[in-house]
DNA sequence: CGTAGTCTTGAGTATCCTCAACGAGGGTGG
DNA sequence: CCACCCTCGTTGAGGATACTCAAGACTACG
């Protein structure tokens, strides 16, 4: 699967802007599938761009378990503070994936030349504490349905696909479950579910069409456990 | 339940520095329990911080549920955004709650003056972040007794509790439960087996006593659904 | 085209939720 | 000062959802 049609980079609304700054496209270093990108640790302070790809956010547990933050699209500016506190770090979910990292100094420089930039270091905190937000209201309670369908909402607007109806879902489904917290058979039966009943289609297992949305949006905003 | 002897907003680490000001004394408006402080939209826009008792970060679902994000304690300094995330509400958790309000302008002038403000400033967002981190990290992959026992250990380390085995915990288990995604019989539940098992020990509803914490870290510490 | 890894599907079990009732504590009013 | 009531907290029984273990398809890649 070449995911790379499907995740230019530069597609991404927000992107476009911000890299017409040469600089911010100068430096930008390639992962592999599963590589590791930094963590939240003294050495890796800074500021990150995903240009191509995409990462996540995520924690090993002491037990092998493993759980995702949050997915880092095209265009997602991130800052990797130096809090402990629970060994985060950011790994690549595809090959071909491409990630720019700033220095402090230097993107805040660049914010004086290009207004966009600085706006979007001063978004950078308060997206992310949305997203996490988000993300533990979807945790606490939420039926592994109402999980499946509210990711594929929530990545039905952010990934760069043209068509609004059309994601492609660049992780696989054991990368679906630990961000939704439930195991990969659950997400398997989910989407299967979904299926069956009309909701969605597949093209193959990484593309998803969304045939019904307002039938999707009715099952991810909330649904009851019962 | 006389609260304030073990939340005086005064004996929070951090705190006694930060108000050493007068001018962020000045301004406090006290709630009672269950009420509303403010919320994520334009009108609320700003800074808070919480003096005494304890306030709650929740957001109400379409279907009655509620969902609390995170607990602010006397001395946590908050940023309230415009983002319409997901109507986000700010509301007090026991009767003597105070909570000073200030705009942006004002706290980055005390800032100038008093170096530990703008030091907090810088770091709320960070702690937030990281907060919210370890909220979803406990969501995910953790059993209902893993819950309880990691929240008493937050709670343990995060209250103004003279001695460090002593836990108040000033919500009620509703608000527990909603925090940690679990239903309020599921909390009881918990609460009791580790009575019984003798990890912890109860001097009324929410006074709790720490007997055994090297057991509770390691209940607490992400053990395993099975 | 073959192989390894991912995805799907099935059966059985455990955990948690729901509904329900009881007991305890605090506040109010007589 | 006492009695009442209301809310909160606890305990129990039954049922539903999701997990675990296991095996079979499909995809992607060499």
């Amino acid at each position: 699967l070449d995911v790379s049609d499907d995740f230019t980079g530069i597609q991404r609304w927000g992107l476009a802007a911000a890299v017409a700054d040469m600089d911010l496209l100068a430096s930008g270093t390639s992962y592999g599938a599963d590589e590791f990108i930094c963590a939240a640790d003294q050495g890796s302070q800074g500021w990150y761009r995903v240009l191509l790809g995409a990462a996540r956010c995520c924690a090993h547990l002491a037990d092998g378990r493993r759980s995702i933050i949050d997915f880092l699209m095209p265009g997602d500016l991130f800052k990797v503070h130096a809090l402990p506190a629970h060994r985060i770090c950011f790994e690549a979910v595809v090959t071909p994936t491409r990630v720019a990292r700033y220095t402090t100094r230097e993107l805040e420089l660049t914010a004086t030349r290009n207004r966009a930039v600085g706006s979007e270091m001063l978004d950078a905190e308060p997206r992310m504490i949305g997203r996490l937000q988000t993300h533990a209201l979807m945790l606490g309670h939420a039926s592994a349905i109402a999980r499946v369908a509210a990711f594929l909402l929530e990545f039905g607007g952010r990934s760069a696909s043209p068509r609004g109806d059309s994601v492609v879902l660049p992780m696989s489904r054991s990368d679906i479950a630990d961000y939704l917290g439930i195991a990969v058979e659950s997400v398997s039966r989910a989407l299967t579910q979904l299926r069956r009943d009309g909701v969605i289609g597949f093209r193959g297992p990484k593309r998803v069409q969304i045939a019904m949305r307002s039938r999707l949006e009715q099952l991810g905003t909330l649904t009851p456990v019962a």
